[in-house]
DNA sequence: ACAAAAATTTAGGTCTAGCTAATAATGAGT
DNA sequence: ACTCATTATTAGCTAGACCTAAATTTTTGT
């Protein structure tokens, strides 16, 4: 059977290799440096690995132009980050973890689980489109819904608008958004957005108002809604 | 602090060694050998291992002389195999896994899993005291229950027996005995251990009879209950 | 007691994924 | 257009965990 070898391991770095291009720069390309301080990684040691990469057929790499992903290596990125956001899912659905503990836990796992336990997951977990940040989880068949959200400091000053996610990068912030009822799903009016300072100003469905500096008001995405 | 580097990550394949020294031997010692066997790796790669697992306190070895587990490997082994066990349960009970699909699954995962993990799934479990083999599962300080249970065909003839557990060597022995409800808990009469042959004769708490060869009385289990 | 068989160890090599230091290409600013 | 800082690449090494083939020790059978 030629061409049925789709679901070889894969060793776990090369996984993260494609993670990372995928997530600094989606369909576009990634340098050397942008990998390299992703992942924590020497940049020579990146050389040398995108090099493997593109003989595996999952990059394409020019020297010193960076690398993009190929339709397989898109493929592969994605799966990884479906079995991340469900297993992110699962632990703070199920297992009681915290915003904090969830990242490194499910980034082990990630590497170790199967696409059987996957999919079974996905089934307890009722088959669920986002994770708890908010992100959209890739489709089994490696379908990923646009995503059209942007930063709450670039939503029209009126405008109704609905939270569609928390980035993760930052414990604290999440933290100090979660514990305000700013999740994923709110509904919120822009009240004012300051050029100067890029405060955000936004009034809850409670008529609470919450005033966001920079790195708070860079956290939140939200989509406008339809009616005003 | 000295002596607080307790949970320092330990390669998997440390893990796999510190297992299956246990598996073979328990509190004795395995032979390069039957370790190589266990783990399916060549014995000169296991003599290799044994020595580093021996400079890093883990085992006890001696050249040509085979290897067991010091208190600290031991440790380490238990809670590898509470891990295995729990997760096993999981994957069973919330996962709708069979029979044969949870091993490998657990295996992987098995080493992928914090101690934080497994607490919390314990959690989640109830704190099962045994896994759906009816083996026991270690307690998370490392504790394990003496297994007093006996192959089913040393149990005394005319007895009353409780399967205590199935062991999980071969999938289509599971599946046979699964499917005639011949699982851990399940209380039995001996009706007749023949010698030539070891078949062993059982009667069912419904009054079915079921005649056990070799494969299968062996995989069988069993503890002599309190009142016949 | 000793030779042959079985088990084990040693020696020497591979592959992966990382590292540092040295060298080369790119691109920004004047 | 040229120089210099930045970014990348090459070269050469390390460590872990494995392998095969050759040498050695232990065990077994007579």
């Amino acid at each position: 059977m030629p061409g049925t070898e789709t679901t070889r391991p894969l060793s776990s770095s090369i996984g993260d290799y494609l993670k990372a291009i995928w997530t600094i720069a989606g369909t576009g390309s990634a340098s050397t440096k942008e990998v390299s301080g992703h992942l924590s990684v020497a940049p020579a040691s990146v050389t040398n690995m995108l090099g493997r990469l593109q003989e595996m057929g999952l990059v394409r790499y020019e020297r010193y132009r960076g690398a993009s992903l190929t339709g397989r290596g898109r493929e592969e990125a994605l799966r990884l980050v479906r079995r991340h956001r469900l297993i992110e899912s699962f632990l703070l659905g199920h297992l009681g973890y915290s915003w904090q503990e969830v990242h490194d836990e499910a980034e082990r796992l990630e590497h170790a689980v199967s696409d059987e336990f996957t999919e079974r997951l996905a089934e307890l977990l009722g088959h669920p489109a986002h994770d708890p940040h908010g992100d959209p989880i890739p489709a089994a068949d490696g379908t990923l819904e646009p995503d059209d959200s942007l930063p709450l400091g670039e939503a029209g000053v009126g405008g109704r608008v609905r939270i569609s996610k928390v980035s993760d990068e930052s414990t604290p912030v999440l933290d100090y958004l979660g514990e305000r009822g700013l999740v994923p799903g709110r509904l919120l009016t822009v009240r004012e957005v300051r050029s100067l300072d890029g405060v955000v100003t936004v009034e809850d469905e409670g008529g609470e108002t919450h005033a966001l500096g920079e790195p708070l008001a860079r956290a939140v995405f939200v989509r406008e809604e339809a009616a005003g």
